[in-house]
DNA sequence: AGTTTTTGTGACAATTTTATTACACGCTTA
DNA sequence: TAAGCGTGTAATAAAATTGTCACAAAAACT
């Protein structure tokens, strides 16, 4: 589950730097050095996340942004703006362009790692369409299947969307709330512990295989999927 | 995720007051009350953020946020000036300068704390979804989970709340009333001595890795959480 | 040493939160 | 229309959490 991090900053030292820091951190790395570069890259490799710098050569890179938080292609992709001004308007404008988050220069390694982590563990973990993983535990959003361990799975639409919502946002707890919005929809009025049957359908159902307990109850706070059942963070 | 605050004034019952409110809102502060002082804890503390008063007199602080705002190593740091005038061409030069937000004198604590997070939050949007991390000990708030050596720790709503607390507000002493209203809410009646079960449960739960001495009992004032062990006053 | 004050500790009952079961309603399909 | 399925809700059971108290232990003070 190795990210790719594409690297766009047109000043070679500081480049080779970040991709230094990040392959230290177990992420592999694309470099460009301007705007034509970053875009081949971006379509090709198509990187987890971008790391851009405010100002490039061939075109600024909020005009990267730009073009790719428009592209219905690209959009998913998140952006962290690299700046070396603590200049409020530009932050502003990035934020209307679609970024992400952003990290100002002079940055830490360890601050430009947390944020990284930060803003993946925030956009989904995985792509919408494209068939899911997890554990042993295969989804696949289009043809509507379910299985575990090569077992097929039974489940109500209901069950599977929530199932598929946990499947992209593993590792974090949802509410009762939370989950009623985006399994069920916003303004839908059902009760809160509708949820609870729901959880309770759905472990029955991937029960068997030690799988059950993916789903864990968080007293308090909601539910979260996850594959760490007793670990450490 | 503790964060520092540095306190340029020159005029010692203002800044005490202001660094009082701030401690009293878990920020830790550190004092300036001239240019020199205030440029010499820049570089060494590095602050967070830094509030700056207006008229100072070794120099003004207009000059001391330009000074800082043109530096390379310093300029991300937001600086939120005080001022007594209500003065608008002022405001306009300090934007101009870079400052980042600008408060009012006479104000408000609730007001001044407001400021702080606003200016915390904008620059450094994903600051409250970060893991936090402690000599050993992780909290990672969206996950909901906590591991001391990578082992994970069970903990009830309440214990988490208060560790949460905890880590966020470290090396400072807090009152079994100062715990109650960040813990537990306040306008809530809860026994003071209701803490004093809550830490021993925490205590408890964090105990056996050498740990349980983090949270350190200051007879007669409350509890600290601290990575020094046995320290003089 | 004896007394007072403060904190630690274990137990317990009340309360809150979650799990589980049962059921009724609506929708689809045979 | 009857049977079957999926869904939401309510009722009940089970489990976990929480605040408080009583007493023990420790520290501070005379």
């Amino acid at each position: 589950m190795n990210r790719q991090i594409l690297v766009v900053e047109d000043e070679t030292p500081i480049r080779e730097m970040i991709t230094f820091v990040l392959e230290q951190n177990g992420f592999n790395t694309i470099e460009a050095e301007d705007y034509e570069d970053a875009k081949a890259k971006v379509v090709e490799p198509y990187p987890d996340l971008i790391l851009l710098d405010w100002m490039l050569p061939g075109g600024t890179g909020v005009k990267l942004a730009k073009t790719l938080k428009q592209n219905e292609y690209t959009r998913s992709i998140p952006i962290i703006m690299l700046t070396a001004r603590a200049d409020e308007d530009d932050k502003v404008k990035g934020f209307d362009v679609g970024v992400d988050d952003y990290v100002t220069k002079p940055f830490s390694p360890k601050e430009l790692i947390a944020r990284i982590k930060a803003v993946i563990r925030r956009v989904s973990p995985t792509a919408l369409e494209e068939a899911i993983e997890f554990h042993g535990m295969k989804l696949d959003p289009v043809a509507h299947r379910v299985s575990i361990n090569d077992r097929a799975l039974d489940l109500g639409p209901t069950e599977f969307r929530l199932l598929h919502f946990f499947m992209t946002h593993t590792e974090r707890v949802y509410s009762r709330e939370q989950l009623l919005d985006n399994v069920w929809g916003t303004n839908v009025y059902v009760e809160d512990r509708t949820v609870d049957v729901h959880i309770r359908r759905l472990r029955k159902a991937i029960a068997g295989e030690g799988h059950e307990d993916f789903i864990q109850t968080v007293r308090g706070s909601g539910y979260r999927f996850s594959g760490k059942i007793k670990m450490g963070i």
